[in-house]
DNA sequence: CCCGGCACTTCCGAATCAGAAGCACCGTAG
DNA sequence: CTACGGTGCTTCTGATTCGGAAGTGCCGGG
């Protein structure tokens, strides 16, 4: 498996491993956003979660889990897996994109 | 290829096309953010902008322009291909996640 | 004409993902 | 005890996507 991307250590795409690469990396992977999103509405276990990503495999959702607990943002507890606090704060770090993603799907519907 | 995750168009993992799921998939792909970010920091040529994303491969860096610019992110003017109005809010939406970033790299660097 | 730079495009091997199937481990019911 | 359903994976195969080198066509200058 390809290395999971965290701050300090090189990247995918950047020799520096400055913080903010790391993170679009790991965020550039599919369904990372989603399933972070999903255990923020609510923690799960892993059918459920894989339920609420749409049936997504269960072979990337095994391989993202493990990611996310080994960079400190989701840990196996007791309701299931669940968001850290760090997992929180990313949470709230991009969620001005929810009101941005509405923007853009009005600025589409008038012009694309 | 791929269709272009567009909202309200269903998507990969999401039959809505919620705007929010769509957002997540089209920065779910490799260099997507990577690549707005760096024509947020300044309009740059093909090769320039590639040459920045730390040599990113080609066939990429066309897919994503293509990407971007369908779904109005992206624009071709006169000093390369910019950000659009709405690439700009994107970056701002996303902004938060450059101080999360530093936090978590603080948080890894003392537990993990 | 020749050269260099640019913006792609094409090709192919490698990495990643999707999806179905299977496995081992519970806790409960019979 | 055995059977059974649910859970959290693991494995496998084929499709999609990515990486990287090479090539193409289009300027503009000399």
């Amino acid at each position: 498996m390809t290395a999971t991307p965290k701050p300090g250590t090189p990247v995918r795409g950047s020799t520096t491993g400055r913080p903010f690469m790391a993170a679009l990396d790991l965020l550039g992977r599919r369904w990372t956003g989603r399933v972070i999103w999903e255990l923020h509405q609510q923690p799960a276990g892993f059918r459920e979660l894989q339920r609420r990503c749409d049936q997504m495999s269960s072979s990337v959702l095994t391989t993202r889990l493990n990611e996310l607990v080994e960079v400190g943002l989701v840990a196996d507890g007791e309701a299931g897996y669940e968001l850290t606090r760090l997992g929180e704060e990313l949470v709230e770090a991009i969620s001005p994109l929810q009101a941005w993603s509405r923007r853009w799907a009005r600025t589409l519907a008038r012009s694309g």
